[in-house]
DNA sequence: ATGAAAGCGCTAACAC
DNA sequence: GTGTTAGCGCTTTCAT
C-alpha cells in the first residue's frame, strides 16, 4: 500500500477506452474486440500493470489463493504436508499461503485470522489442527470451502482427507505379535487430531485379536515429543515385568524411547523391539533404523487439494470422507521376541549338534 | 467473502451511532465519549464484529501482517528460520503469513505474488532468498518495508540479517589444521544465496592463513543436496591423492560424504575428517554425529523482525547489516589427521616402553 | 465529541 | 462492443 501502483484507471487512459473495456480485457471475461484488447495489452505491458487482488476480493470474486492453516510448521509431518501443498496447488494455477497458528484454533484466536484474511482465500486446507469444538462448529457453519487433513477427532460434516491410523496402527502391532512379542507396550501422544488415539484403537484392537491381554501400566502417556518417548521409556524400563516391544504413537517418541533403552543398555531389537509411526527422515537415521508406518503424503496433499478445488469451483461428486492405508517400513528396530530368539538359537545350536 | 460477515454499519446501527464514531470507538483514533464507546463495544461483542482488513488495507492503512517469502519451506534451516519468525512476530501483535515460492524469485514469478497481495502486508522478510538480480533490484526500489535474512549474494541497499559464514567457515577449517590436517576438500553448495561462496571464501582464507595450497581437484561443486555430496564424496575418493579432512558448504552434503565414505570403507574421522555447516537435526543423529557450524538462528529472527518493525512504525535507528557469528559445534566426524593420529600413537608407545 | 461525504481499485449489472 | 452507474467496508477529510 505505501508504493503507489499502477491502476486499471490509468491503463484505460493510456489505451483510450473505459475502465470497464480495460477490465474486460484483461480478464477475459465479455465482449472485447481484438483490436482494443491489443491496445489494452501494449498499455498493460507498457505500464507494468497488475491487477489489485485486494479490491478484487472486496468485490467478491475469486482471488485464486488458498489458505494452509497449520498449528505448528516446525513439526516435520506438518512440513512435508505444507510442502506437498504448495506443489499441488500449484497445478491449478492457484497461490498459497501458509498460516502457522502455534496456538490451539479456538475462538478467541480464531475469530482474529478467520476475519482477518477473511474474504482473501477461495477456500482453506487445515493440517493435523488441533482446534476445540467451538472452532470446528464455526468452520462447519461456514459456506466457505474448507477441507481438513488428518483430523480425527471427531465426526465433522467438513470433508476430511485421512491416513488410515487405525489399521496402520494394528497392523504394527499384528507384525510384532508375529513376532512373537506379548507383552507390548504404546506409548500415546497428544489428543488434538484424533490420530494417537485411532493409533491406540489399532493397538488394543490387534492385542485383541491375538488374545493377548493388556496391562494398563504398560499405555504410557507421551506429548508426541522425543523427551516423552525418553520419559515413557524409562518408566517402562522401571515396570518389574518389562514388555519386550514398544509401539510409540509417532517416531520422536520411539527414538526418544530408544535413547532411553540405549542408556539403559538395553538391546533394540534384541531385548525390546521398538515401532514409530509417521516415517520421518530422522527415522531412517537413528541406529538401529526404526521400524515404522507411513501415510501416503504427497497422495493425500493431491487429494485434499482436488478436493478443495471441486467445492471452490462448485463441481459435483463432493467426497465428505477420503481414507489413505498407511505403508508398514520394516527396518531393523523391531525383531524377533528374546523368548523366540533364544529358541531359535537353541533349535539350531541343537541342529548343529546333531 | 461467501460468509457474509457483520459490518460496521451494523455495529453502529445497534449501538445508535454514525459508522464513522463506531470506527473511531473500534479503532481508538480520534475522541469518543466513553459513554459511546461503551455503547459500540457491547455491540461489537454481541455481533461478534472484526473489522475487515481488506477494506481497511483499501485505505492504505496498516494491516497488522507481515508476510515471509521463502523458496523452498522444506529446508531444514529455512523452516527453523520460519519457525522462529513466527514466535517473533507475535511478540509484536501482529500476523504473518508464508509465501512458499518454489521458483527462483524472478521478474515473471515475482510480479505474481509480490503484486497479488501488494498492499496486505507491512512489510516483509525474504529468508534464504533465490532471486535474480532483476527482482532484487525491484524490491530495492520498493517504498516497502522489507528485510533479507541470509542473502549475501551481491550487495544491496536492503537491511539485511547475516550469520558469519565467512569467519565460521575460516574458523571451521583452521580447526581442522590445527588437528594436523594439510590435505582439506571443500564441497560447494548452490550460489544462489551467496551462503556457499562465503563458506568457500572463508575456507580459501584459512588454507591461505596456514601457508597450505590448495589443490582446485580438491574444491568440488554440490547443490547442497545430500545425493551431490555423496557424489563429491565419490570423486575425492577416486583422487591419486585423497585428502585427509572434507568440509561441505552444508550438512546435508557432508552427510552424504559420510554416506560414500562407509560404503567405501573409509573411516570417520580416522582416515578423513569431516565438517559441515548449519548444524541440522541430523548432524546430532548419524554416526559419527557430525562436527558442524551453527548460525544463531532464533538471535537472527529476532533482529529480522525488529528491524522490520523499526522500517513500519518509521522508528529511527534503523541498521542496514546485522551480523552475527557463527559457533563451530564440535562433534566426532572431524579429528586428529592420520599422520599426526599415527605420530600419536608410536610416540605413546615410546613412552610405554622406555 | 460526532456526523456526512468522498473515495480507495475494482467489477457486476445494466445501458447504449 | 463499449460505456455508465453503483457499491464492496472502511477511513480520511471536512463540517457541525
Amino acid at each position: 500500500m505505501k508504493q503507489k501502483s499502477v491502476t486499471l484507471v490509468q491503463v484505460a487512459a493510456k489505451a483510450g477506452v473505459s475502465v470497464m473495456t480495460a477490465s474486460r480485457a484483461i480478464s477475459g471475461e465479455g465482449y472485447v474486440s481484438d483490436d482494443t484488447r491489443a491496445k489494452v495489452q501494449a498499455a498493460v505491458a507498457e505500464l507494468g500493470y497488475a491487477t489489485n487482488t485486494l479490491a478484487r476480493m472486496m468485490k467478491g470474486g475469486r482471488t485464486n489463493v488458498i489458505g494452509v492453516v497449520v498449528n505448528d510448521l516446525a513439526s516435520v509431518v506438518v512440513n512435508a504436508f505444507v510442502s506437498a501443498l504448495t506443489e499441488e496447488v500449484r497445478k491449478y494455477q492457484m497461490d498459497m499461503f501458509i498460516y502457522n497458528s502455534i496456538d490451539d484454533l479456538d475462538q478467541q484466536a480464531g475469530r482474529r485470522h478467520r476475519d482477518l484474511l477473511h474474504g482473501l482465500w477461495d477456500g482453506l486446507i487445515y493440517v493435523l489442527p488441533r482446534m476445540s469444538d467451538d472452532y470446528l462448529a464455526t468452520l462447519e457453519a461456514s459456506p466457505s470451502p474448507i477441507v481438513l487433513v488428518n483430523f480425527c477427532r471427531r465426526e465433522t460434516s467438513l470433508p476430511v482427507v485421512l491416513g488410515d491410523n487405525y489399521n496402520g496402527a494394528r497392523d504394527a502391532v499384528a507384525s510384532l505379535v508375529g513376532l512373537g512379542h506379548q507383552r507390548i507396550a504404546f506409548i500415546r501422544g497428544t489428543h488434538f487430531s484424533g490420530q494417537s488415539a485411532e493409533r491406540e484403537r489399532g493397538y488394543r484392537q490387534a492385542m485383541h485379536d491375538a488374545g493377548l491381554a493388556i496391562d494398563e501400566r504398560w499405555v504410557m502417556k507421551g506429548t508426541f515429543s522425543e523427551l516423552s518417548g525418553l520419559e515413557a521409556g524409562r518408566a517402562l524400563l522401571a515396570l518389574d515385568q518389562r514388555p519386550t516391544a514398544i509401539f510409540a504413537a509417532n517416531d520422536e517418541m520411539a527414538i526418544g524411547c530408544m535413547n532411553a533403552l540405549r542408556a539403559a543398555d538395553v538391546a533394540v531389537p534384541g531385548e525390546i523391539s521398538l515401532v514409530g509411526f509417521d516415517d520421518v527422515q530422522a527415522a531412517s537415521l537413528v541406529q538401529p533404523r526404526l521400524t515404522t508406518l507411513r501415510h501416503p503424503i504427497a497422495q493425500m496433499a493431491q487429494a485434499a487439494v482436488q478436493e478443495l478445488m471441486r467445492r471452490i469451483q462448485q463441481q459435483p461428486g463432493l467426497r465428505q470422507r477420503i481414507e489413505f492405508p498407511s505403508e508398514l517400513v520394516i527396518r531393523e528396530s523391531a525383531g524377533a521376541a528374546p523368548q523366540v530368539a533364544a529358541a531359535r538359537v537353541s533349535r539350531s545350536r541343537k541342529t548343529a549338534g546333531s
